[in-house]
DNA sequence: GGCTGGTGGTGCATTTTTTGCATCATGCGC
DNA sequence: GCGCATGATGCAAAAAATGCACCACCAGCC
């Protein structure tokens, strides 16, 4: 799109926070780059960056039109795909971005049926915590975000809900194997795994701990549930995860190669020790989503009540 | 604003229907304007204009995009009015599409408190007919629309609405003057004056007309309320109004030169006969108006709730 | 059937705009 | 104070947009 080169130009600058190396970036002179910007600010009226000695740092007036560009690149994708979509085409690009939860078995089955029906239709998928998420709603890097965690942020639209009880995974041996539920003083001294701070899940179960006066022995923290799941093989232990992140693609299915680990086992926190959480599908407030984005939050919600009927609101 | 140039380009093609008349208009020659949408079109990857002999015309994809395009100018503007009001400047413009009623008196006077507040700011007021005044909501052409009819289109969001009572405006000595209410069947082969049937003022009388079975003597038509009144000066006749485009401007305001004509009274028609009708102060729905005009909206909002407070509902 | 008056589209020379190079001025860190 | 980064600017080259003249097409009309 040449018509909008000189406000892309904008937003690089605004990312690299200098001139020269958004220039870099985008393989013109950082003098073609420097006039670009120094016209825009004239035909705004007022600057759009502060000039620091290191650089350039958009000032309010820049932050202003930084999202004024950002949603109207948005919003020439969504009509692009909507012009595309009159010729029967199609295409379409989702972004998303997903916590570590909903990335392991439910997004990938999710992805791939939809590509299935649309085949021209591409997808971007960052993982990230919830405030990052909230964030790349609001700067339209994501079209769609799936956060177990609260939602801070008064711009984010939850398109639907689902609850989720914390499951304790643990090899099949394991002593607490037998139980149908699992208590928190259960885990007292008892060797566990936990998700980093910023986890949904680790939230929900630092609060538990703290209430039950619990202190289990806390061997390893990682970012990575593939990490922790492959780490138990080697030392038994307990972590934790929510039902999306370990059921099968679908309902009933046998044991496949996508099936949970079958040497090890889940079995859910007694819900007197730990409300379910909640899982969020969201968009940015006030958007209209692209086809393909909104087609696909559609075909997730349906996919998830057909799952999980009992749990998922709207 | 350059980089817009071609999208407005585009516009006024579109509502010219003709790449000459619009080159005319925009001071360019056809070729080069010609040239400019063959670029567009080329980057959007389908054609957004049909070529017919006697001009061009949108087709599908082209509305669309024609509309992303209004709505890029729309959301340009608002980031523009907010930046200026960063500086203090107070800078901004509203775009008002009224029906007749509104702006007899109080568009005048609300808008002149607002200039007196706010210098900078400048106002575009179109009179017309509900339909259009939503439509002028949609194609981004006005930001409020005052309307006296019921809402027809759903992308309209009513931000308040203002029950008010018809009124019968006659000559001071009319033999019905005596009246505290007036019903439908006293003007039964009554002299009367009517607005235009596209006026909401008319449907509701000709409701009530056809439901009392009543035959006032239509003497005159007209789409100027003023003409109608300053009639009344010559031959003696009764015309319908709402009170807000009789009710003097300040409340408890005194016989000053905007007061109403002294030589005429107005009397509600009686209840039983015709219910109130509903002013809608109305907006795109889903759009972020610019901060003269939202707040502009709020003034009104505010200032008819003072003057009708058990009248006005949001 | 041909003529007229309108439409959009195109090749080419001209003008305007954008770009890149070389260079300057400035401020931070060492 | 020096080195090294930053953004800004003068000037010439490259690129893009424009205007002119002209073509092809279609509808209405004589």
């Amino acid at each position: 799109m040449r018509f909008m080169t000189s406000l892309r130009f904008i937003d690089v600058v605004a990312r690299e926070g200098s001139i020269r190396k958004a220039a870099d970036k985008l393989a013109i002179t950082s003098t073609a780059l420097n006039r670009r910007i120094l016209q825009i600010e004239e035909e705004i009226g007022q600057p759009l960056f502060e000039r620091l000695p290191g650089g350039v740092r958009l000032n309010t007036a820049g932050e202003i039109f930084l999202q004024h560009i950002r949603s109207q690149f948005a919003d020439l994708a969504r009509v692009q795909s909507q012009i595309a979509d009159l010729s029967g085409i199609r295409r379409g690009h989702v972004q998303i971005a997903s916590g570590a939860d909903a990335l392991r078995r439910f997004l990938p089955e999710a992805i791939a049926t939809y590509r299935g029906a649309h085949p021209a239709v591409s997808f971007d998928l960052t993982r990230c915590y919830g405030e990052e998420a909230e964030a790349r709603l609001f700067s339209l890097d994501a079209d769609i975000a799936l956060i177990f965690a609260p939602i801070r942020a008064a711009h984010v639209h939850v398109a639907a809900t689902l609850r989720q009880q914390i499951q304790c995974v643990m090899p099949a041996g394991h002593r607490l194997a037998g139980k149908d539920t699992i208590r928190i003083r259960d885990l007292s001294d008892e060797r566990v795994v936990l998700p980093t701070a910023q986890s949904g899940v680790r939230q929900l179960m630092d609060t538990a701990f703290l209430r039950r006066s619990v202190e289990p022995d806390v061997i390893l923290e990682s970012d990575s549930f593939e990490f922790m799941q492959n780490f138990l093989h080697f030392e038994p232990a307990i972590f934790f995860q929510i039902p999306i992140a370990i059921d099968a693609g679908r309902a009933g299915d046998g044991a496949d190669a996508t099936n949970f680990d079958e040497r090890l086992v889940s079995r859910p926190v007694d819900m007197a020790d730990v409300a379910p959480g909640t899982l969020h599908i969201c968009h940015l407030k006030g958007r209209v989503l692209p086809v393909a984005a909104a087609k696909f939050l559609d075909d997730i919600i349906t996919g998830l009540r057909g799952r999980y009927s009992h749990e998922v609101d709207q």
